[in-house]
DNA sequence: TTCCGTTATTTTTTAGTGTATATAACGGTA
DNA sequence: TACCGTTATATACACTAAAAAATAACGGAA
């Protein structure tokens, strides 16, 4: 027996971030592109893009910047305000797990 | 921006205890019927009853005890057992809910 | 024996969601 | 201008998961 669960921040309308738009937006970073992300992720481009999209409509300041066409077709760029939500959701994300770990723990 | 979750107790093929069955259990507890709980929560009978044999086959001792035929035609009742992983359950959600609350105000 | 309402099970239908596919738009570069 | 690889968008298809429906099994009571 053991305490699972999940958990992730709600915006207005949709979804403002989650383990899976934290693991996109990880992929954008690395490589610069949503389709290479989601290639990354077996996810379709326009599942990636979705949420993408979806994120920065929640977002006063968008998480990452999109630009198409120009040098090499374009590309997606994680911003400042990307990262720092990044980093913001991992914390909350590990002491969720410390809480599920505790609560199985005094399970028994 | 809000903090929103779910958590459960997973066993060792599926989920021996959610919300979802919490739910159910206390309508069970309620009419002494499968059938009865499940159109209370506006649910087909076969997942009822899915979850009610999930829930057993989990647990050592059975949650419920259901009966075919007879008088009424049958019934289930939710053993001593079960009001236990009840309690034991909603414990942890009302944990959760804080855990939940107070990462939300942290969030600005 | 027949009736009753429940549990138990199978089959069919439906709804929703993601994927695949195709196409357009974009804008720097050669 | 033509090319390139990306973003952006629409449409058609596939698949899964849930619900709905139909049927069987059950066993006490009249």
């Amino acid at each position: 027996m053991k305490i699972c669960g999940s958990i992730w921040i709600e915006g207005k309308k949709t979804t403002y971030m989650g383990v899976g738009r934290m693991l996109l937006l990880e992929k954008i970073n690395k490589s610069g592109s949503i389709s290479e992300a989601a290639k990354k992720m077996k996810m379709s481009y326009k599942k990636a893009w979705e949420l993408v999209d979806g994120m920065n409509n929640e977002s006063k300041k968008p998480l990452v910047i999109r630009v198409s066409g120009g040098k090499g077709g374009g590309g997606t760029i994680v911003t400042k305000e990307g990262m720092a939500a990044l980093k913001q959701f991992k914390k909350i994300l590990t002491d969720f797990h410390k809480f599920c770990d505790k609560k199985t723990k005094v399970l028994k």
